[in-house]
This record gives C-alpha cells, structure tokens and sequence, in this order.
RNA sequence: GUGGCUGUAGCUCAGCUGGUAGAGCACCGGGUUGUGGUCCCGGGUGUCGUGGGUUCAAGUCCCAUCAGUCACCCCA
C-alpha cells in the first residue's frame, strides 16, 4: 500500500549528512570550550509541567502540550505537560528540585532541542537546538558572572568558523532606574516600548510613550536620547549622566554595566558594545542583558541572548537568582548551512577507504581495517570490487581523504586523492596527520 | 497564530496570449577491459509540490492544501 512520498514538516528542519556532521561538529566545539571553563554538562527531560512553563505569566508563548493517543474521545483533558519552550525554565526548575544535592554556585551547559509552536522562517524554527550556559549560586548572585558569561560565549563563538559576532548588552536596572528618575509612570512597560525603536522609528516610540505613559516632550526627548547610546567602552556613563537624571537604581545599573563593557574590551575586544536600547522579551531578566549578531545577518536576529534572573528559580523562602546564555544552534546552521557557508572537510567519518581488489580479498580487507581502526583511524572497505578508478571516485564523492591500496604480499600503499600522492606504508604503523584524522568545520 | 510572495530534473533556471516539458551544471554509461579529477562520445534521470475544479485540452486559469520565504507577533 504507497503512501505517498513523506513531505517535510513545516519548522522541523533535518539536515543532509554533511549538515547532520556539520551540527555535531559544532556542539562538541561548544561543548568541550564550556567544559573548558567548568560547566558541567546536562540534559534535562523533553517535557515540563505546563504550571512551570507558564509561570511568570508567559501565556504568550506557543508551548506544545502533550496528549496520549488513547485518552478517551470524551476526555478534555491533556497530560498537563508541555514541551519545553527553552532551557532556562527547566534548567531553573531542575535547580529548585535538587537543591539540596547540588553544590553552589552551580555551573551547566546544556545542549539540547527546544520546541516553540510559531511560524518557521529563516532561523526560526519549531524545533531548534540551544547550547545554553548558567551560573546559578544560593541566596545572592555575585555580579561578575555577568561579566564572565559573555567571554565564555566569546571563546565558544570564536572557536567555530563563523562571522564575527557583537553582542549588545545593557542592563535592565539602568533603564528601569533611568525611567523611575524622570518621572514615568510605568518605568517597565517604557522598557517595552523603547524596545521597539528599531521596527517603529523614534517618532513613534515617541507617540507611543506619550499616548501610553502619558509621558511629556522632554520625557520622551529623554528617553529617545537614552536609547540612541550606544558605545563599545564604558564611555556610555558619562552620555547617561549627561542627561541629568538622578535614581539609585540607575547608579548600579550603570556600575554593573559599565564592569562588563570594561572587562569585555580588555578580555574580548571587540565582542561587546554598551546598547541602552536592548530589552529582550522576557520579563524574568532583572539585570544584565545580552543580545548577540553576526555581521552581515543582522536581519536573522540574535544568535545568542540571556541575561540575568534573580527570581526565577525561587520557592518559599528559598532564591537561586542566576545568569545565562543561549546560543541558538539551529538558527546560525540553518543560515550558514543553508547558503553553502558552513560545511564540513568530509560528509562521512571515513578517514580511509581501504580498496577491494576482488571478493575473494574481503577478508584481508577487512583485517587492514580493523588494524588501522585499532589506532582509532576511522575506516570502510569498499562496498564492491568495482574498476580502482570508481573506488577512488566513491571516496572523492564523500571527501574521504586516503584510499589504501593492498598489495598481494600482505603489503599496502595509500594514496592521499587530493594530492594524487602514493607511498607504500606499514600498516601497524601508518598515522594520517592529525588534521585528517576527523572531519573539521570548514567554511567556503 | 495573521497577512504577502514563491514552488518545473540533484542544483540554477527557461517554457509567449492554455496544445501532455527544455538548457547549463551535476549525475550515469563508454572511450581508458583495475588508479579518480582533464578531454571526447552517448544517456533526460521529471507524480511540472499535492489534491480538486474549469476546458476538447492545464506546467500555464480557479480553489484548497503542503512546503519555503518575507512582514507582523515573538524570539534562539
């Protein structure tokens, strides 16, 4: 019985061979430089019950739910469990679970897929992988971590083949205390608007601040000026104390961010600019918050945005405020992938394909395979003892860089098919140059 | 989720006002009967995204649907 050819699944990207080694050649890059840096790795389950995803009110999201097949046609009901929409929520709920076992600060690096219900353009997907690091400590939450996250991401980004990235970083005390001084009456629903200065102009942020907020000419003058500064050192400062207002909470804002624009031009030059104009969405962000682009594909939005959360892993009377980032995995391949801009040295593992001279030296073959194997070289024996030149052209198809050529005598030679180059080799010996010896991330 | 644009071979695309498809590259076979890439010769490899409808006749017109993409929303 034909079904029919399956057609893809809108949002549900899955990539080729080449893409597929492409995603795990970034992940384990991800992984072992946050590693480097101490996290520990983790994984948390798919689903989460809808009350933890919908906390914070953030009904607003398209969380998927899950449902049995075999509930009963007249059950309403669902599970009450979703698929979860990020890691922070359940990385926040898995700490509040096992506080009592973990030790703080608390520092993870998760690498996993997350499912929104929104619809799939460019970059953004229904399922998609996040690579998402956190530093989580018990009761108060040391302000250098602000500062230290943004440079592991600088090292994680810096280690892979990709356009160079600015992350634009401000911090939501700064803003919510700058507004608070001038007299707004609702200092985070100005955040908001003024968030929007980049899709609605400043005239309409203006009008929007006004009709909304009631806010008056020099109140928006104000506001539009805050937004308009942007500076890659920590002479931001003095552009805010410019404009004459007076707030506590503004005071610290710009102290925190004007230690994590300072230590990342030292650490990191180049990566970081103080933006007064960055909000993010979400509302459990209480401090610093990041937003990052690559140059040239600003239009694809940011590719890795967090910020820090003092409330959102709390119970009682317990609080493990923390600070994070998410690189969005997906949305970077999908664009670099999908323009031919981020492949991979070889679309298979295969490091040499050992020829086949004929059946009946099958078995020979695959003793020289599992010899070279032994030494951890990745290696196949030719699927048929088709004419040398089509054997050659079976590994040059998949950019297998070494064919190994036996001889009669119990010998070989192997020939490097870039070069064309062809020596004869001990075989409990033979070693491929360490750049060959797995595919690497390369960029065209 | 709302709206717009697009959908022909593996890829990039052509196909005028309706007459059951074509180019380049790629791919396959051969020249070269066991060492690829160059060169020469030969080969079209296709449910025209899918399903309906109009028509004597649909790649072409209409509707729906799926997918991609863009804007909104939101955000990785």
């Amino acid at each position: 019985m034909s079904q029919g050819k399956p057609t893809p699944l809108s949002g549900f990207p899955e990539w080729l061979p080449a893409g597929q080694l492409v995603q795990r050649q970034v992940i384990d890059t991800l992984s072992r430089t946050f590693e480097l840096h101490g996290f520990a790795p983790l994984s948390t389950r798919a689903v989460e019950p809808l009350d933890q995803l919908l906390r914070k009110g953030e009904t607003s999201k398209e969380v998927y739910v899950l449902r049995r097949l075999q509930a009963d046609a007249d059950d309403a009901s669902d599970s009450g469990l979703g698929l979860h929409f990020d890691l922070t929520v359940p990385f926040a709920r898995y700490v509040l679970e096992n506080a009592g076992k973990l030790q703080f600060p608390f520092r993870r690096y998760q690498i996993q897929p997350c499912w929104r219900g929104e619809r799939p353009q460019e970059g953004r997907y229904r399922e998609f992988w996040q690579a998402d690091i956190d530093v989580v400590d018990r009761d108060t939450l040391s302000p250098h971590y602000e500062v230290e996250l943004p440079l592991v991401i600088a090292d994680a980004l810096g280690a892979l083949p990709l356009p160079k990235a600015t992350m634009h970083v401000n911090n939501r005390k700064l803003s919510q205390g700058f507004y608070t001084g001038l007299g707004l009456s609702d200092p985070m629903a100005a955040i908001r608007i003024v968030d929007k200065i980049d899709k609605i102009g400043p005239a309409g942020v203006g009008a929007t601040l006004a009709s909304e907020l009631g806010a008056s000419d020099a109140q928006v003058k104000a506001c539009l000026a805050l937004a308009e500064i942007r500076t890659a050192d920590g002479s931001f400062a003095d552009r805010v104390a410019a404009l004459g207002v007076s707030d506590p909470l503004l005071d610290e804002g710009v102290e925190e961010l004007t230690r994590v624009v300072e230590t990342a031009a030292e650490h990191a030059p180049g990566l970081v600019v103080a933006d007064l104009r960055i909000a993010r969405g979400l509302d459990y962000y209480t401090g610093t918050v990041y937003e990052t682009f690559l140059d040239g594909a600003e239009a694809l939005g940011s590719i890795c945005s967090g910020g820090r959360y003092d409330n959102l892993a709390t119970a009682g009377t317990e609080s493990y405020p923390g600070v994070g980032l998410s690189i969005g995995v997906s949305r970077i391949l999908g664009r670099l992938i999908g323009r031919a801009e981020l492949t991979a040295t070889r679309t298979v593992p295969t490091c040499v394909l050992v020829a086949l001279p004929d059946d009946a030296s099958r078995p020979a073959c695959d003793r020289i395979a599992a010899t070279l194997r032994r030494r951890g070289i990745a290696t196949e024996v030719a699927p048929a003892a088709q004419k040398y030149g089509k054997q050659i052209r079976f590994a040059q198809r998949r950019g297998i860089p070494y064919v190994l050529f036996p001889d009669a005598e119990g010998g070989a030679e192997i020939r490097d098919i870039r070069s064309g180059e062809q020596t004869a080799v001990q075989l409990d010996s033979w070693q491929p140059p360490a750049a060959d010896l797995h595919p690497r991330l390369a960029t065209e």
